[in-house]
DNA sequence: GAAATTATTATACGCTTGAATAATATCGGC
DNA sequence: GCCGATATTATTCAAGCGTATAATAATTTC
């Protein structure tokens, strides 16, 4: 009976690993089908590994959430240029991969479903929305005043969280039959959509 | 050792409490959580009488998943009165309860998850969709009639799509974390908005 | 280069799972 | 009011679950 060889990982690599391993069965699998042992088979290693780095399953996959939503969410935080730039492609980005991706939804759809259940995960879960949409909301906001419109906190937090649903809502059915558009319609709809909301156009 | 007394249910009654008790527990304790004792439990049967009734447990829960969607669909659909008043029940449906519900959003994305996994879900999951929106391109198609307001098929197409994204993603929120929200303001928010995509306001 | 450290494997345990089977209580037809 | 049909219960089973523990291979330390 020989024991198997191995390689001791570097400093937090092997954490990361299993953590995207947990992802990637959650997306395949579906989350029963993401058990110990599946998981440690997509990282390479034996299952018993999962308790020496996490104290247990759930706070695993708590962990692994918290990858999603800062997955799904750096994208966007990240855009850089003039206002109008920035809020298109806050939006754009929704509708490109590796966001736009019927892997991230399922992921996304996964912890949603458990938010109801586990505390744990509707706290990130509300951090990551609040996250995203005060991004948007600054976002509106700069965008507004480079316009030379005059705009309320109020009114931009309105506009925050239309905007937001109708990214998240159009982002959802993308991602979930994406065959159903046609190639860049449901961007250029998005587009369209905030222009009307917000009555003026993106461009520069 | 008495057996249990029981009374046999009606036709097709018990097939419906089973897939109610599916639901809740899906709801209750996640799609994992669901398991045939507990739902045999919540229906006050024993597990054995779910095979009675299903060829299998995912079998079980793929006729649970066509109740939800259909339940999400059914009030939409039955809206009346003319084309403007129509409309705007359409949109308030999805923030009322019953649509509006912790419990509705957590079953929805509990089967979105599985999407990619079940392609028989992914089909219920289209048609779903589909009709839906097919429903709401309808009522745009007539209310812009209405409002002699000439619309292409192709701009109704868009409309649908756009405003479908927007209520879903409101709903979704407002289900997951209605505390962020005040009274009334997410279908305010939904209204103000469909009225700027439209460019027409929704009152008679 | 031996010794100490620890990341990793291997194995086992108690429980729960979905499903198959056999026994039986209930009910409709006569 | 019995009798056949069947809806329901009770029990069992193998497989898979998360976790605990002990042995061991890889690496670091001195």
């Amino acid at each position: 009976m020989n024991r198997r060889t191995f390689h001791r990982a570097p400093e937090g690599e092997r954490r990361q690993e299993l953590i995207e391993a947990t992802l990637d069965c959650i997306a395949e699998f579906g989350l029963k089908g993401a058990t110990v042992r599946q998981i440690a088979i997509r990282a390479g290693v034996t299952a018993g590994l999962v308790r020496h780095y996490f104290d247990s399953k759930d706070q695993m996959v708590a962990e692994a959430y918290r990858a999603v939503i800062a997955s799904l969410t750096e994208k966007a935080q990240n855009v850089e240029g003039d206002p109008a730039t920035r809020l298109r492609e806050f939006i754009a980005v929704n509708f490109t991969e590796p966001v736009a991706d019927s892997r991230s939804v399922s992921l996304w759809a996964a912890f949603i479903s458990q938010v109801r259940v586990d505390p744990v995960l509707a706290e990130i879960h509300r951090e990551g929305y609040l996250a995203f949409r005060n991004t948007l909301q600054e976002l509106l906001s700069e965008f507004l005043a480079a316009k030379g419109r005059s705009a309320s906190e109020e009114e931009c937090r309105r506009y925050a969280i239309a905007i937001n649903g109708l990214v998240d809502g159009l982002w959802v059915e993308g991602c979930l039959a994406g065959d159903l558009f046609r190639d860049g319609e449901l961007v250029s709809i998005a587009m369209a959509s905030v222009e009307a909301v917000l009555g003026l156009p993106i461009e520069n």
